[in-house]
DNA sequence: TTTACTAGGTCTCAAATAGAGACTAAAGAA
DNA sequence: TTCTTTAGTCTCTATTTGAGACCTAGTAAA
């Protein structure tokens, strides 16, 4: 049975028991990991325990702002462990927990299938573009040469 | 080799490359799929194909701008299937292309890894918001009665 | 002695993004 | 004649994110 089945079957499933994000384990993941930033800051903490300044080095673009709500939550869903050195000014080291470890698999997953695939998703988005563009072109060979791609284009049969 | 060391090295490897969002698949893929919706709404389809306003019913919460514009994305990432039956009005319905299909694989492993862990998670939360209500107790007995949480206070050692 | 620097944030304000809900077109049903 | 249906789009508002100044206090340099 293809991975795809089972986890339509899964969806299928949770639906029953109507996805309520607070109940449901997935939805309430996806409403935490699902960011620009915590995925990467978990690759980076994967790699060695780092200092909130590494940190801000190595994830490139994230602002301050972000990387410390980032932290923050992390650690309170028990990924992330904070430990911080009291000297001045403090120096705080972030690191997996084995939570967080125990994560890295199935990021993992997430990751080969990125890189094995990514080719694929270039290609399309080629074609999307290309076929943007002729339709474009189509629509403006019928109308007036400024004509805006009209809303509703669609229904127009 | 656990999974976090193999994805700590990856993540150093990136990094001498520059991870650049426009090169990296990871970036890249993180970029689009890292949000709210993509993934719950790609686990949808892979239970079955479905019309638009079946999955703007099906996945719970999602607005219609949302949906159309995750739609689109994942359209052109070339992820899933938009066809169009010219009715009146029209009916169209989307599906997962094969890459889709072969992206469940991945996204079942953080499925199953949210299911499993989903208790730990939520352990962790309450000691966190335990923790802080401890501490926010023991500074206001020090300061007086009304006062806020002090910026900075990790400073004053 | 004054100045600069450091680390790990926080704060404010502006910009980008998400959500709510009204609106659309054409045909068929009531 | 009016209502319904579908797959969106549009506008307006609310929430999130980002940029960048600021803070603290001990040490090092000038």
């Amino acid at each position: 049975m293809s991975a795809h089945r089972i986890l339509g079957d899964r969806f299928a499933g949770w639906q029953k028991l109507a996805l309520d994000s607070s109940q449901c384990p997935v939805r309430n993941l996806l409403d935490r990991i699902g960011d620009r930033w915590s995925l990467l800051i978990l690759c980076a903490l994967a790699a060695e325990p780092r200092r909130f300044s590494a940190l801000a080095r190595d994830v490139p673009d994230i602002s301050k702002r972000m990387l410390t709500q980032t932290l923050r939550t992390l650690e309170t869903d028990g990924l992330v462990h904070r430990e911080v050195e009291p000297s001045i000014p403090p120096k705080v080291t972030y690191s997996l927990t084995p939570l967080g470890q125990s994560f890295a698999g199935p990021m993992l997953g997430l990751i080969d299938w990125a890189e094995a695939n990514f080719a694929q998703v270039q290609a399309a988005r080629l074609r999307f573009a290309e076929a943007a563009r002729t339709y474009s072109a189509s629509l403006s060979a019928i109308a007036s040469p400024a004509a805006k791609p009209l809303a509703h284009a669609h229904w127009k049969l």
